[in-house]
DNA sequence: TATAAATATTCACGAAATCCGAATTTGACG
DNA sequence: CGTCAAATTCGGATTTCGTGAATATTTATA
């Protein structure tokens, strides 16, 4: 994690606001001001100068995130071309299996998912641009289990081991095994650590370099998800995406 | 356009190093001290703050846009219940025309597209999250038209009328004119003024108490694209839209 | 692998902008 | 039309920001 140098107090309470109108889905100045212990008029400087910058909108007195930040983020999302070659692979792979694949990378020590495939174009992943934490996750494990001892840590010293649900793993220990056992099999599993009902199969993907790009995943009920059937199906994706990517 | 009360420089610094970042795609420290005309150890600050809270990241010596934006920008996305409802209308409306349709917002006199519905889940919309401004595409013109002469000169002084094409309109008197035409005839037109190739028929979507939610547009080649046949198609499904949205 | 060059990072201080509280204005509701 | 709650403006004491110079680190070159 970062974490160096000095730090500009200004920037830092601007960001604050936005993590709380964030966090309270919108909000009013007054809100803000009582959450961070900041008087109105402070509140006031910095929601102009956020307005100005169209980091957030004001409709009727409540402050709302700005759509310049999807602007941004779709910037974000598409970054770098193999991301792209991993969705179109993503969305292939979604279709033999009949299930939902997602792609999710990693920052700052939690994950995101940043492209989810289905066959129902009815609805949008619900996961999409959610963080998640990499300790109960298949994307987020597959991740962990590439990285070295040292790295691991940092982010269980930044994140902990918060809690989703009864199988979430709980010690260091356990979750050391974990990665030991992911790296064995060649995936992750996820089986209901962070969402009740919902199991996933992971596999990292690495750079030429060795470094790792992000992860797919392959989701489902419990019921319906076997293993067996597709760790290889995700393998051979994995394989042919990295293959892919080196020979650009 | 805001533009009141006090602005924070310090704020405003580090949010300008946001947009060179993203202007250029990415950036080492001494290109942004230099695009921006500032110190290195004073750039170095800013990008120190907006690591630590996440909106960029370090990769070697190049920052990047950080994902969090992403997940901020997906919640500015899904912020209002009824953008769903316009998407799953979108969605059908595409299929049974078998065109592109895209739903915009508008926020800061410019609008972007939010969602993209097309019946190729091959491609993403290649324009979603990119910003476009108002007098040259179809749906900024028929969120334009639904407004007072005098919120459409505020975008104007602001924004002015940028040439894209040869079709774009460059004059305050020809656009006020095709916006009273549009209201006339109740649908927007853009023939080319943004995009080579790229026609588009759009239309507002409008709010119980009058105001604009934003603007859904069928767009295609000339070729292939008749107005008189979309836009009863399009009338329709904005009026379901509408009442939906009326009766929540 | 050693050396040079380019770039990032740290530091202390003068200059500048922030943050606050009080006063004013705006807007919503009865 | 009056009341109340919220946003907005303003001047000044205090914090902190921005800088150049020095150092460390990374990358490029021989």
């Amino acid at each position: 994690m970062p974490r160096n140098g000095r730090e500009l107090t200004t920037t830092a309470t601007s960001l604050r606001i936005v993590d709380v109108i964030s966090r309270l889905e919108g909000a009013q100045m007054s809100e803000i001001a009582a959450e961070l212990e900041l008087a109105n008029s402070t509140v006031h400087a910095h929601l102009t100068t956020l307005r100005n910058h169209e980091l957030v909108v004001k409709e009727g007195n409540e402050f709302h995130l700005g759509i310049k930040l999807f602007h941004l983020g779709e910037q974000a999302r598409h970054r770098k071309p193999e991301y792209e070659i991993v969705r179109q692979h993503a969305h292939r792979l979604s279709n033999r299996l009949n299930e939902e694949v997602a792609f999710a990378i990693t920052e700052h020590g939690r994950s995101v998912i940043i492209f989810d495939e289905n066959n129902d174009p009815t609805k949008e992943g619900f996961q999409v641009g959610r963080y998640f934490h990499m300790h109960n996750s298949a994307s987020g494990k597959s991740m962990l289990a590439e990285w070295s001892r040292e790295r691991v840590e940092e982010v269980l010293d930044r994140w902990g081991l918060p809690k989703e649900t009864e199988n979430t793993i709980q010690s260091r220990a356990e979750l050391y095994e974990e990665l030991e056992r992911t790296r064995e099999r060649g995936y992750s599993l996820n089986d209901q650590e962070a969402l009740e009902g919902l199991m996933a199969v992971g596999m990292a993907i690495t750079n030429p370099d060795g470094s790792v790009l992000g992860s797919l995943d392959v989701s489902g009920p419990p019921y319906r998800l076997s293993e067996e059937q597709i760790a290889p199906e995700l393998r051979e994706t994995v394989t042919q995406i990295e293959r892919e990517i080196a020979s650009r």
